[in-house]
DNA sequence: GAGTTTGAAACT
DNA sequence: CAGTTTCAAACTC
């Protein structure tokens, strides 16, 4: 299968094609068990309004992805944590990363990815699922007051987890 | 749009 | 564990 580097396919298929392409689900029958099944797939993945990307149908110049995140990685082969979608456990599509595995046909190597950054952080990825909570910030530079801070770019004001230098988001000890 | 800044992730 | 490097997003111009 063709796609663009971003990792969405070319216009060469018709716009019913690009949408039933992008909007293939995770290989979870791939899986072993359920347990694994979830382990492996996206955080979202009990969550209704989870949303795989897709085209809209018949209007390309209206076609905006539906996920939740979409990156632009160039090195990374959108594997690591780096990666917000594959940090989110969501597939690429319609992104506009560069050489994606982050994708289904590759899901060899993004099993393995993953279970490496699971290897040095097994909390790696239950940080995306809504309910965790912020560890906490180590801003230096940025007051807190800009989206580089996770507590700011979050919405929530930092507390005695942070290790932020000159916070001036409402620290709360 | 290009270049800079920033802090997390990754590496040593 | 600490220091450094790499990375991609946020930001500025």
């Amino acid at each position: 299968m063709d796609r663009t580097p971003g990792g969405s396919f070319p216009n060469k298929y018709s716009p019913f094609s690009q949408f039933c392409l992008n909007s293939l689900s995770p290989l979870q029958q791939s899986l072993q068990s359920p347990s694994q099944a979830m382990d492996l797939d996206s955080p979202f993945v009990s969550q209704q309004n989870h949303a795989q990307p897709f085209l809209q149908l018949f209007d390309n110049s209206q076609a905006i992805p539906a996920k939740t995140c979409v990156c632009k990685c160039r090195k990374t082969f959108c594997l690591k944590l780096y990666c917000d979608c594959f940090a989110r456990g969501e597939y690429c599509g319609g992104c506009g990363c560069m050489e994606c595995k982050n994708l289904p046909e590759f899901e060899n190597e993004r099993r393995e990815a993953k279970t490496f950054v699971l290897d040095r952080n097994p909390e790696a990825f239950r940080r995306s699922e809504v309910q965790v909570p912020i560890v906490g910030c180590n801003c230096r530079r940025s007051g807190c007051l800009k989206k580089y801070c996770e507590c700011y770019a979050n919405g929530k004001s930092c507390n005695s987890s942070c290790r932020c230098d000159g916070c001036l988001n409402a620290k709360q000890m």
